[in-house]
DNA sequence: GCTCTGTCAAGAGCAGTGCTCTCGAAACAG
DNA sequence: CTGTTTCGAGAGCACTGCTCTTGACAGAGC
């Protein structure tokens, strides 16, 4: 069974099976993930409805093909971002990360709450997820890990204290052996800070305030990079 | 028509619209948002589906009514929090502050989920949850308030520019006069810092890393109230 | 007291959903 | 050319939100 030259079934399969997870998105960004409807997609495709399950065996399936592309688009745009930022600008690095990721969730705001919106419930996300889902987390690490001996030590450095000194240390050991616990203490604010505004805009919390965000979150992003102690750019 | 004598029709109305939301919002934590059926409400009470449409007219509107009543108990904890800490002690309000909002949300996550998770498609909040909706932060700029002239003028402050240079004069000028744009850019970084952490927790995403959040949670508080200037206890 | 009117719950029914099963046809392997 | 596997279609089940009609009942006016 060679895997160049493929049988018609193979390839009609392949296919198929990508169309079915383009329509999907598409009703995602017209309805959302809940009204995501495995007979609209039949319909849309012109096939029987029952023909779909020869495809994915469930709509939790199809969700979860959805959210590992989405993890993995999203993914590859922050890790492409960093990689053709300037090397020598780790300020550089960190805002065309940030900005990346904010981007890409304003053009895919739909794919964007499946991920870090509202879980759906009973859908527990299979491990086939996990490593899609900490690309963008390790991009992170990677601009603090290409500036760790240019980072400037926190001067009010607010100590850790107990578990959290315990969870801090044993994440850095895990994933960034030359960054200091509180550097990793302030990535995992910064972590949770961009996907806070991100995730408020694009959910409507900020209309009437500082909506349109570009300007809150570039300062936001700025005043991140102070905060991580990031030097400005060579 | 006397409001206070009411007629057994008009009691009758009352309490059932009462039960009829408690068990929507027992349902809600069962099943999730978009899973709440009408039917199954109605079969719980004991009633036909048909009936539940004499009391709110749509599923939307029986979800914005848990929304407002949603974004009112927050507020209401997050208030009384902020109004039985030491009344001198700026940093004990900003924390006890946090810490309600987080009790709340752990406490009602689905309800946590209906207002600051993914937007239900189709459904646009009408205008009488705005009020309910701000009550939180508004209880943010209570704190910083009453602090004004504690509030240490942050040393190595990131000017603000442009459009959100002007969106925060204008946010400040409305709802806080005594406060620097400065300290008003600060207050929406840890307002999104705030729920962005607790999304992130309930949604799951710091399952593996600082999970339980409980430290993780707290030192950022702290290094918020830093953040923001917040003089030490009394 | 007794109608008359407006309110109410119930039932049937519509169009839609996810999903399962069976059946016949097509494509593959030998 | 056979036997097996794969596939699409259709029927059907138990649901959903929602609408419309029907019949019962409470409250107000006479």
């Amino acid at each position: 069974m060679p895997t160049v030259i493929r049988t018609a079934r193979e390839r009609a399969r392949e296919e198929l099976t990508r169309e079915i997870k383009q329509e999907a998105r598409r009703q995602l960004a017209e309805e959302g993930a809940q009204r995501l409807s495995l007979r609209a997609v039949a319909r849309e495709l012109g096939m029987a409805s029952s023909a779909l399950y020869r495809y994915f065996p469930s709509r939790d399936e199809l969700l979860t093909a959805l959210i590992v592309d989405a993890y993995n688009a999203l993914g590859e745009r922050a890790e492409h971002a960093v990689a053709t930022a300037p090397a020598n600008d780790d300020r550089a690095r960190w805002r065309a990360l940030c900005h990346s990721v904010r981007a890409w969730a304003v053009a895919h705001p739909h794919e964007y709450a499946l991920l870090y919106g509202t879980p759906v419930p009973g859908y527990a996300a299979p491990a086939d997820t996990v490593a899609p889902a900490s690309r963008v987390s390790l991009a992170i690490i990677s601009v603090l890990r290409g500036a760790a001996d240019r980072i400037e030590p926190a001067a009010a450095a607010r100590p850790l204290e107990g578990v959290f000194a315990e969870q801090v240390a044993a994440l850095g050991a895990e994933v960034a052996p030359e960054l200091t616990p509180v550097v990793v203490s302030r990535a995992l604010v910064a972590w949770t800070q961009l996907f806070g505004m991100i995730g408020f805009e694009l959910f409507g919390h900020l209309v009437g305030t500082v909506e349109p965000a570009d300007g809150f979150f570039a300062h936001t992003v700025d005043t991140m990079a102070d905060f991580l102690g990031l030097p400005d750019g060579s």
